[in-house]
RNA sequence: GGUCAGGUAGCUCAGCUGGUUAGAGCGCAGGACUCAUAAUCCUGAGGUCGAGAGUUCAAGUCUCUCUCUGACCA
């Protein structure tokens, strides 16, 4: 048994989020997650919302409430969308807890004491209606270079260059429209990232089983150089910048930059996980010298996050010169695009969380996001792909497959698994087929090769049916019902394997499946060398009952109906 | 603009370090079967592997040029 830590990139706190986030970290980290404690591995799943940051606080101001209440509302609505799509997290924390500014501002003080962080002093555009600092891209005004009069202070979304809020002309914050706007000096800590380049770069030298997205996207970074890069902002909402146990003298009105304190998070909420049961050890999971040598740590994100979990956050780590630990293996993942575009809020365009469980149970979803996952480039969500994939896969392979042979069980064998009759060459054919199968099987679970593993269950699935063609104890029972007993007693078993193997991608579908033939909770394992034995597991004379039907399908109706809705097509 | 990734059957994609007639799922055509959610199983049609040149006994698989698409750029 080893100890496995997984975490998936913090979602912002701010609103539900929509399938292609869900798709890029977390229901890949879940499954993942599933497998390997049904391996029988000790696992430690951590995510958490991320919740500093300006557009938090715009949200709020927006919606007259409190940051505070704010993120407590977005928190509880993305924790229930989490665990109605049966995410499995130990723990679901939050950045805005206490252990995260206390670790944060300790791994500020290591910084500092390495000679990693100082203070510089640089302009910024003040909003004095707002009574605030403006970040980049929340000023906006005329670009110098080509006239546009809504680009942003970082980019002109016009001719697309990179700008300094201050080259703009007639500025203005985007915040309240108030052109009361001055360039004043701001002092922020920066993080002197460019000491550290030569130890980030030997890391991810070492990192040889990233994948190919990671790395690319790591060695961009380094090829370019690190900057020294500031940690803090001028907030309110945020982790508190200490100096000796009180607020730094000059920074009392600023707060660490969202970045700087997100990743650290990963680690307070583990904490948080720690705190709220006695016997629990968070060190043991992070710290080297506590015990995590031995824990393997897995990480998944989007692209979009790639940077700072392999430069960005191990410039802290590694800065600090504290033996923490840092991730083994890392998982990213391209977008899920919708109809060639992205999927967007503001235009209504795709599907969120909380709406997709109002029109499907989780595991559709669950199913048709790990089989057509976005692993080696952007991949297409569409409304017919969707249909296609549920029916075919989920009512057809695998629902009819139980259904058939448990009403069958019924109906002729009195709902009682059957235990006469010799095996023969039909079942030799299947035992082959699963010891060539089921390793495929694990080692795709194992590279982490979602749409693979996905692809592989089905053709499992699909092996049972075709056992029945070739069993076909319907015929045989007219002349032999010991001969359609072999049959009847194989396809049993099947389904009790085939619910094992739903497990992490489809878990309330396997339960209810494993539920129905009355498998005990200690064999829902994923033991799976013994293909003899997985195929005569069920104790002969035992009850076995029919689940309801386990999918229904998708109709041609709905799609047009979510087309419309929704805004595909 | 820079960097990277990718252009393989109607659609979505697999094809490791170059090596027999290029694969899967869906869709399509035909057949089998009837236990089952008109489900399942079998067979078949469909591709000059973006274009051009090169290396090699041999290239989807390596090199160069071109072209198109996408992503990233603190």
């Amino acid at each position: 048994m080893s100890r496995i830590l997984i975490t998936s990139a913090l979602p912002y706190i701010n609103g539900v989020k929509h399938l292609g986030n869900l798709a890029g970290s977390m229901l890949p980290a879940d499954v993942y997650a599933r497998f390997k404690r049904l391996q029988g591995h000790d696992v430690l799943y951590i995510c958490a919302t991320d919740e500093h940051g300006t557009p938090a606080e715009l949200a709020a101001a927006e919606a007259n409430v409190s940051v505070q209440q704010y993120c407590d509302e977005q928190h509880e609505i993305q924790r229930a969308a989490g665990e109605g799509f049966g995410l499995s997290f130990d723990w679901f924390g939050r950045s805005s807890g206490e252990q995260n500014a206390k670790l944060t501002q300790e791994f500020a003080e290591k910084l500092e004491a390495n000679g990693l962080i100082e203070e510089r002093t640089s302009k910024q555009v003040f909003s004095v209606d707002d009574g605030r600092f403006l970040p980049d891209r929340y000023v906006e005004g005329t670009c110098p270079h080509c006239g546009f009069e809504k680009a942003r202070g970082d980019q002109c979304d016009s001719c697309g260059r990179l700008l300094d809020p201050v080259d703009l002309i007639e500025p203005y914050s985007a915040v309240s429209g108030s052109k009361n706007i001055e360039i004043r000096d701001t002092v922020h800590l920066f993080l002197l990232q460019e000491k550290m380049q030569a130890t980030i770069r030997s890391w991810v030298d070492e990192a040889e089983n990233w994948p190919q997205l990671a790395r690319s996207i790591a060695y961009k970074w380094l090829d370019e150089g690190l900057q020294d890069r500031a940690i803090t902002r001028d907030l309110k909402w945020g982790v508190p910048v200490l100096k000796d146990g009180k607020l730094r003298p000059g920074f009392e009105d600023k707060v660490f930059y969202v970045w700087f304190d997100a990743p650290v998070e990963y680690i307070a909420a583990t904490q948080e996980w720690a705190e709220a049961e006695e016997g629990r050890d968070w060190a043991s999971w992070w710290r080297k010298d506590e015990g995590a040598d031995d824990v393997s740590y897995v990480q998944f994100m989007g692209k979009d996050n790639v940077a700072f979990h392999t430069v960005s956050f191990p410039v802290t780590i590694f800065g600090s010169q504290e033996p923490w630990k840092t991730v083994d293996k890392l998982k990213a993942f391209n977008w899920v695009t919708w109809y060639g575009g992205k999927f967007s809020t503001s235009q209504k365009r795709g599907v969120f969380m909380d709406q997709a469980l109002d029109l499907l149970p989780a595991d559709y979803w669950r199913w048709y996001l790990i089989a057509n996952a976005p692993e080696g480039s952007d991949a297409p969500f569409t409304w017919e792909g969707f249909q296609s994939a549920i029916n075919s896969d989920l009512a057809n392979v695998l629902g009819n497959f139980v259904n058939r042979i448990t009403k069958y069980t019924v109906s002729k064998f009195d709902g009682v698994l059957p235990g006469e009759g010799e095996v023969g060459e039909d079942e030799a054919w299947l035992e082959n087929e699963l010891k060539q199968r089921l390793p495929q099987l694990v080692s795709y679970y194992e590279n982490m090769e979602f749409r693979k593993a996905a692809a592989e269950t089905r053709a499992i699935w699909a092996a049972g049916n075709e056992y029945l063609t070739k069993a076909e104890p319907w015929v045989k029972f007219k002349t032999d019902k010991d001969a359609a007993a072999v049959g009847v007693r194989y396809g049993l078993n099947l389904v009790a394997l085939f619910g094992i193997l739903a497990l992490p991608i489809i878990p309330e579908t396997g339960k209810k499946i494993l539920d129905a033939i009355g498998v005990p909770e200690a064999n829902r394992s994923f033991r799976l060398d013994d293909v003899s034995g997985i195929l005569n597991a069920l104790p002969i004379g035992m009850e076995v009952r029919a689940p309801d039907v386990l999918f229904s399908k998708i109709e041609d109706a709905h799609v047009e109906e979510w087309t419309e809705k929704f805004g595909g097509g």
